[in-house]
DNA sequence: GAGCAACGAGTCATAAAACACCCCTAATGT
DNA sequence: ACATTAGGGGTGTTTTATGACTCGTTGCTC
């Protein structure tokens, strides 16, 4: 995403909203938590500025920033909710897609390794 | 978080922990669809390397190339659930605190503005 | 309405992110 | 066993994110 980025022209316009939308909220719980841009950088060892761009969106400010403010807010739980493998329904399914529609009794049994 | 950056040192375990996490999910989800590195990076618009970084959980990669690749895999819808301000139990509770003790019987009435 | 803090935005310098190659090893399939 | 692909790791180059500083505006609070 840094550079002019192969992405940076053709991302899709989900990815741009979808990150307008984590800005306002990381600005929104801050404000509820009454705590300003700079006390809060500070506190995520970043400037102000880079929290600043965080909250208007930019696609471009790195995901260190993101995890740091979530953590600030005490917010890091949400983080495992993103592409949480028991929820990924079509992974789950094309997995399954995977597997070998007969099995073979092995000649060679396989052994764990312990 | 590019540039030596303040934060590059001081970040607490948890962040760059849970940015492994997220690492090996993608990679999971990936595997899964039984997408390879390079197939998907194209779709994402970035090089491999790019892609390998993110799996690999390094914090510095930039958000844009997280977000394309839950958009690629499809899982795109997993943000929202990132800082929801209606799941913020602390954020509710202390803009409740905010809100002054008692209500004085307004002079000058406050309309909405439509 | 005056003063002040918050915040967006601009500039400059610099470290580094992303690209574009490369090679190499280890799975994987035939 | 062999060919092929996947993916990690390295190097060099270009673009840029970040930090440090500043200015100007907005919007609180008194």
């Amino acid at each position: 995403m840094t550079r002019c980025s192969l992405s940076k022209s053709a991302l899709p316009a989900t990815v741009t909203e979808n990150m307008v939308r984590i800005g306002e909220r990381i600005c929104l719980a801050r404000k509820r938590r009454s705590i300003s841009q700079a006390e809060m950088a500070t506190r995520m060892f970043v400037t102000r500025k880079t929290l600043s761009r965080l909250e208007n969106g930019e696609t471009s400010v790195s995901l260190g920033v993101l995890l740091s403010a979530l953590w600030v807010l005490g917010l890091e739980r949400d983080i495992l909710d993103l592409a949480a493998p028991e929820k990924d329904i079509v992974g789950l399914q094309m997995e399954k897609a995977l597997l070998p529609k007969r099995i073979h009794t092995a000649k060679t049994i396989i052994e764990p390794d312990f």
